[in-house]
DNA sequence: ATGGCGTTATTTTAACGA
């Protein structure tokens, strides 16, 4: 089976280079991210004419995450038990009616328990963003730890945007993030805890190589300069793990007009 | 220090993103 992740940046303005990359690959369920539409905005009718089944959720033009699959789609949840909302005041438990936002969409394909996240951005250390960024992730790294623990032997692949630039040599120039988010040690360890909880980053296991990157901001031509930054990772439940045989990252979805910011991360499963 | 580019919306500027 092949599985994929992108951070698509509108599912309507990307719809059929979507499909295309779908035909082109052989991708069989596609984890996607920014949606940035409504549910009754999304453009069911061209995946399903491709073959797809479709799962989505999104609430405004902000945020929205979807999983496409050809292999069943079942068991589908818009969201993680404990996930937060965002809080705008000044203090965690400040604010009594946080906004939930459409950032984590659950469902089972082909047996596999796929998770399409798109982690906060954070905006700035400083920001409330920021403090909601890391208490997202620490209740996704407790719900994900539970779903291990009631089975050790779960198919399970957390997909998506992570916001997260796990290592210096994963971004062109670690310098341009001082004092940014992204980077910061809270942030990483947020990152690296789900590794503690049991999981397994597969991308990095099949591309270890520094400077490998799925994001290229739009401005100041940074992709043909390779200003870029790695951001898109799974993390996989030791049995999925293991059935991993092959990572790519599909670079050539980058060029040419009308391309997302991120490109896909292809994972190939064993039978 | 700023904004650079792309997308969206109760659009003609603002919000958001990494």
């Amino acid at each position: 089976m092949r599985l994929a992740t992108w951070n698509v940046n509108s599912v309507r303005a990307r719809a059929d280079r979507v499909v295309a990359f779908l035909e082109r690959t052989g991708t069989d369920v596609l984890a996607i991210q920014e949606t940035k539409c409504r549910d009754d905005q999304f453009p069911y009718l061209t995946f399903e004419a491709a073959g797809y089944d479709v799962a989505h959720v999104g609430f405004s033009q902000w945020n929205g995450v979807a999983v496409i699959s050809r292999v069943g789609i079942d068991d589908v949840e818009a969201k993680f038990a404990g996930q937060p909302g965002f809080a705008k005041g000044t203090a965690a438990d400040d604010d009594p009616d946080p906004v939930h936002e459409a950032r984590a969409l659950g469902a089972t394909c082909g047996g596999v328990r796929v998770w399409s996240l798109y982690v906060p951005n954070g905006r700035a250390v400083d920001d409330p963003h920021y403090r909601y960024k890391l208490a997202w992730l620490e209740a996704l790294r407790t719900a994900s730890a539970g779903w291990l623990a009631d089975d050790p032997t779960a198919q399970v692949a957390m997909v998506g945007d992570w916001n997260v630039i796990p290592l210096d040599t994963d971004v062109y120039d670690i310098a341009d993030f001082a004092g940014a988010t992204h980077v910061t040690p809270p942030e990483r360890e947020a990152f690296e805890a789900f590794g503690g909880a049991g999981f397994r980053e597969v991308s990095r296991e099949h591309l270890p190589a520094e400077r490998t990157y799925t994001y290229w901001d739009y401005k100041q031509l940074a992709f043909p300069k390779n200003k870029g930054m790695r951001i898109d990772f799974t993390w996989a439940s030791p049995a999925l793990a293991d059935r991993v045989t092959a990572v790519a990252i599909d670079r050539e979805e980058r060029k040419g007009k009308g391309a997302s910011d991120h490109v896909p991360v292809i994972l190939d499963l064993a039978d």
